[in-house]
DNA sequence: TTTTATGATTCGTA
DNA sequence: TACGAATCATAAAA
């Protein structure tokens, strides 16, 4: 310490070679009483004055005070102050001239990214919707959907505000206490050498502090974030069964269209609308379907027959109508709409026959080219243990005219439904994959009425 | 508690 | 990019 104090009086007794004439450089009149002598008495003035600011502390705080204001008067001040500041900032620059540059941190970046994204930061006009639409999106499910995207935007909302307002706390902080510290550093100026350029660089250190501060804050809001989202995201892990009823839709459309299980987009779209599920959704499903049904379709066998008597029934009862709407009409109704051709219809009816076979005997997929020697209408009341009246359609539908096949194919909307009144692998190629078929276009339900529009028979 | 069913995800492929 | 296959994770049944 005293080693300091002599070492700092050696350089200031020097000041002349700091650039700093006494001696009319500056302007300053010279020392009183020493008007025009030598620099020893200038040094000695110096010296005085050193010792008198070194000593400062030892006295009382009156005796100080009083001693301050002479040593503010003094002439030499200004000279003094400002050599002591260059002194002070060549020493502190080359101590801190590395910290100087401020350069972008990445992970705030990060942070100012990620907060944007999730729309925590940024305007606040639907901000976080995307991302909230996201989620809810990925959560899956149809009902739910809008309450879980209300609660995950009401939750990022919450953290959003949460966010804002520390921010502003620490923002109103950060100016107060740099203020403060500015009053106070000015303040100190008139007595210590406190240059305006070392100020800055303390506001400077304060707004750095405050930002690192800042940067707690952006860290905890993301992960708040991020807790928000997983917390979606196990939503759409935590797999919840669909109805019974979109179960039931998806598996009548599976085994009315099982030579050729892959819905278009558009028949994805009505039958995600029909089970209140997304288009990915059925997709998920039609993929697991056709995968686990090929892996063991004789698991599978008494939900085919299941649906395909069921559909059967549904058709039954559409034939019925519309053999009785057509003889209720002119016999001479011309068939206009009709497109399929007499030498298809019989041969995808004899293909029904053989595919029933595949299935009262093996279930295999590769087996499905039995000779056509089996009976339709026994095979399904053999199968079924009931009676099958849907059986007698194919019959029907051969005898009748190209009338009746046409108020069949309106009706119920599923060709393949009178095709395979048994639903049936028929579609399976020995290497175990479907036959290339045409994609439907369009989902009908059995249940439907006879107003609903049928594309995929339709040309 | 174990097993099965099922919706979702991931990865490789054509 | 859609699909198959394998796999994961969880709901539901046994």
């Amino acid at each position: 310490m005293m080693e300091e104090q002599a070492r700092m009086m050696q350089a200031l007794s020097g000041v002349t070679l700091a650039g700093h004439s006494v001696q009319g450089g500056m302007g300053l009149p010279p020392p009183h009483g020493h008007e025009g002598t030598d620099g020893d008495g200038r040094k000695q003035d110096i010296g005085d004055i050193l010792h008198q600011i070194m000593t400062i502390t030892d006295q009382s705080l009156d005796e100080a005070q009083a001693k301050k204001h002479g040593l503010n008067c003094h002439r030499m001040k200004p000279a003094l102050f400002s050599v002591l500041c260059e002194i002070k900032e060549k020493t502190g620059l080359s101590i801190r001239g590395a910290q100087e540059e401020d350069p972008p941190d990445p992970q705030l970046m990060r942070l100012d990214n990620m907060l944007l994204a999730e729309g925590v930061s940024g305007p606040e006009k639907g901000g976080g919707s995307a991302a909230a639409a996201a989620a809810a999106a990925a959560a899956g499910g149809g009902a739910d959907n809008s309450i879980e995207h209300s609660d995950y935007r009401a939750k990022l909302t919450q953290i959003r505000q949460i966010y804002h307002t520390e921010l502003e706390k620490y923002e109103q902080a950060c100016n107060e206490f740099t203020t403060h510290v500015m009053n106070l550093l000015r303040e100190q100026s008139r007595t210590r050498p406190i240059s305006p350029k070392e100020i800055e660089r303390m506001v400077g250190i304060i707004h750095r502090k405050f930002s690192s501060i800042q940067m707690q804050l952006k860290q905890s809001t993301c992960e708040a974030v991020m807790i928000l989202r997983s917390r979606f995201l196990d939503a759409r892990r935590k797999r919840r069964n669909f109805s019974k009823q979109a179960t039931e839709i998806l598996n009548e459309y599976f085994y009315s269209h099982l030579s050729n299980p892959y819905p278009s987009e558009e028949a994805k779209e009505e039958l995600a609308k029909k089970c209140s599920i997304t288009v990915s959704q059925v997709s998920n499903w039609f993929g697991n379907k056709r995968i686990r049904y090929k892996k063991n379709i004789g698991k599978f066998q008494e939900e085919a027959n299941l649906y395909a008597a069921k559909t059967a029934v549904t058709a039954t009862h559409a034939v019925a109508a519309a053999i009785q709407n057509s003889q209720a009409n002119s016999p001479t109704t011309p068939n206009s709409g009709f497109q399929m051709k007499d030498e298809e219809f019989q041969l995808d009816s004899a293909e029904s026959k053989n595919s029933l076979l595949t299935n009262m005997f093996t279930g295999s997929s590769a087996s499905f080219n039995l000779p056509n020697s089996g009976d339709m209408f026994m095979s399904m009341q053999s199968l079924n243990g009931a009676s099958y009246q849907g059986a007698q359609v194919g019959a029907n539908v051969q005898s009748q005219g190209d009338t009746i096949r046409h108020a069949i194919n309106q009706t119920t909307g599923y060709s393949d439904r009178l095709r395979h009144p048994l639903y049936s692998p028929h579609g399976l190629n020995g290497n175990g994959g479907w036959h290339d078929a045409p994609t439907p276009t369009s989902v009908t339900s059995p249940n439907e009425g006879p107003g609903s529009v049928h594309s995929d028979t339709s040309n």
